[in-house]
DNA sequence: GGCAATTAAGTTGTGCGCAATTTGATAGTA
DNA sequence: TACTATCAAATTGCGCACAACTTAATTGCC
């Protein structure tokens, strides 16, 4: 110990700003764990999964609907995508109608891939030790937040 | 459109624990979109102002306990810490006691630095448009959260 | 003392994420 | 038609994050 430590508990009582600001820095990345715990047997990274749940959810999408749903631009995507597809999960195929966008569906592969991970999201919420009402909290505080974040400049 | 297509409203409902784990992600990265662009100013970068307020609070401390408060390993840790240090926020040097490990400390300017960034979180907690009570709501949620993720294998 | 096991930090490789730029296609207009 | 502006995706550069490995110091045991 140096000498001129403070007894133990700090005694500055920093504001619950600050301390939001730090959990959702460190929860996150506990949650992001589990998740690649999970998918790690199935070779998928955790923005794959959303990718790839996103997808299965809205059919074949342009990058750019994909990257507004997930708010990631094309500079994340692309290669993301092309990861995908290089792991057969998904198909990429110019817009005949319009030949700079690109639309990206899931393969028969891809699909099959989702539903055999129909359980995962139920097992990390099992995991996170939240009750039914917490959950339905959080997600609504959450919505909350990104639409607030969002709105003004 | 596809042939195949269905009608518009997806008629999956998508269980809490999807939407969960999709609002989850996608409203951690508005809410350090906020970060970023208030930082920017300070030349600080999110995990970089972070790792500030924690060297602050408990004083010096090696590389290994802010990667325990943090949650991040050396192999995040030491570049961003090299970083900081060549921006004279900073300091790193080896413990006498055991030269295996490396205290951090904060620099005179670190320390003003932080003291400038007070109302950062409270401007952040502001634009999330959430309540005192959400905001206290959220936290524990996220405590729980990290804790129950944390404890079982 | 000598030496294997452990520990702390750093390094390497890969993927995510964003800002800024580039490439190529479409739209608009003289 | 030709020229410009706009738009979609891809590319480049940098920082964060983690897994796996390396390096160097300490501990433990003989």
């Amino acid at each position: 110990m140096s000498p001129s430590n403070p007894p133990a508990a700090a005694p500055s009582p920093l504001s619950l700003e600050r301390q939001i600001c730090y959990a959702m820095h460190t929860t996150v990345r506990a949650f992001d764990g589990v998740y690649r715990e999970l998918l790690a047997e199935h070779g998928l990274s955790y923005p794959q999964y959303i990718a790839l749940m996103t997808i299965g959810e809205h059919g074949p999408v342009t990058v750019g609907r994909l990257g507004e749903l997930m708010r990631l631009d094309s500079g994340t995507l692309s290669p993301l995508l092309k990861r995908m597809e290089g792991a057969r999960l998904v198909g990429r195929a110019r817009d005949p109608e319009d030949e700079r966008r690109v639309v990206v569906s899931l393969t028969a592969g891809g699909r099959e891939r989702l539903d055999s991970l129909g359980d995962v999201p139920h097992r990390v919420a099992e995991r996170s030790g939240l009750s039914r009402q917490q959950l339905v909290d959080l997600h609504r505080t959450l919505r909350q937040i990104t639409e607030s974040l969002d709105s003004p400049a």
